[in-house]
DNA sequence: CTGTTAAAATAACAGTGTTAACTAAAGGAG
DNA sequence: CTCCTTTAGTTAACACTGTTATTTTAACAG
């Protein structure tokens, strides 16, 4: 009996040690990855060096690798919460309205909201490394592709609704993606697409496809 | 007499000389050149290094400095190459037809094909390296953008044609563009947007700017 | 033949990502 | 408490990168 306990206090002893351990690990992962971020966004992409996240955390620049595979990896990850916001504001969007149409246009409006207001992570995500776009993260099921399906399935639901002509939704979606991704990746690029003539090549756009793609 | 026809043989041979010496300057630097653009297609933007190309072409790294201020003024000479071969094929879709809707769709037809057919240049000009959009050339005296002015003509050229509804010709310049655009570089990054996906695409779109723009 | 000029090469610097080998400290077992 | 094992972290090193200052080399000019 007696023994019995004390077997279960070792255990448990053992238990809250690694526990501990663990979350240390998690804190300097936390550490290293929010510095990243912050190094990222500072100095952009090309500027961007595991030495600089060491420097700034203090610890030397190997310890990173007990981390993270390599640079791609911590970079990737960092990218990650990029992808995650992203998902989040247009799912937001989604069901911001219950009218399929309004739907559409809430979504492109946050796709364009979101490339403009984070142009660093927007950049990495689809200019600089796009690679990163096709590349599953390790504990995620779907690929991050997956984030962009949510238009997908607003065209569908509009077209069963027959709010737009019949067609085929991925069709649609490739067309509608590439549009508000075209807009965005160029006025981030280039200075002449400020802020009131991007709004209007969206207005102009918005009403193009109102009238291709709405059932009249 | 005498002495001026030797003078002028004496100025002629140092002519002749600087004018040799020239060549080869520009020969080398041609080789460089021609270099690097093989080599940037062969390996892509990232594994592209100064002094790889110096290895091929047999000279020192340091070489190059003598023919090009950075590796920056090399990549974006290099690069130049394919703004200029960019800017003819939009040229030649342009002249292909006299019709003013059918030469805005040739122009879009050329864009979409340019940039599948020149994914690495594509790339380095509009993903990797768009700085390079806004980056005058040394002799030419209209910036790299003005390639791009083609499609705003064409569009003007239709809607004083009245083909088009009355509208701002850089406004649905602005449109078209960032639709092609997002077509390319979704294409060019996302091995789902396979050629037949891509094409069909194209076409909703086409159809859409038909019903969006045109007089009806 | 000598002095000048320009091209090219060497050496070096300050960075980069990454790997192998080593140190030090903490946990577990006797 | 001591010995052993594990492991987080560091140091040293390698193979690169772009770039600058210095030095060699060779061709031309007088």
């Amino acid at each position: 009996m007696k023994k019995s306990t004390t077997v279960t206090q070792a255990e448990r002893l053992r238990q809250a040690i690694r526990h501990r351990q663990d979350q240390e690990k998690q804190e300097l992962r936390q550490t290293i990855l929010t510095t990243a971020a912050e190094l990222f966004l500072e100095q952009g992409y090309d500027h961007f060096s595991l030495r600089k996240v060491a420097e700034r955390i203090g610890y030397s620049p190997t310890t990173i690798y007990l981390y993270f595979r390599d640079k791609d990896d911590l970079l990737f990850t960092v990218v990650d919460e990029g992808f995650k916001r992203f998902g989040q504001q247009l799912a937001a969007a989604a069901v911001s309205t219950a009218d399929p149409w309004e739907r559409i246009i809430a979504l492109g409006r946050a796709y364009v909201a979101f490339g403009l207001q984070n142009p660093e992570y927007y950049q990495l995500m689809f200019m600089q490394r796009a690679d990163f776009l096709t590349h599953q993260p390790e504990g995620a099921d779907q690929p991050r592709l997956a984030t962009f399906l949510v238009l997908q399935h607003a065209l569908q639901q509009a077209i069963d609704a027959g709010v737009l002509r019949p067609g085929d939704a991925e069709n649609y979606s490739d067309v509608l993606w590439a549009q508000v991704h075209g807009m965005v990746s160029l006025a981030i690029s280039l200075p002449a697409f400020y802020a009131t003539r991007i709004q209007r090549t969206m207005e102009t756009a918005w009403q193009m496809e109102c009238e291709g793609l709405r059932r009249q």
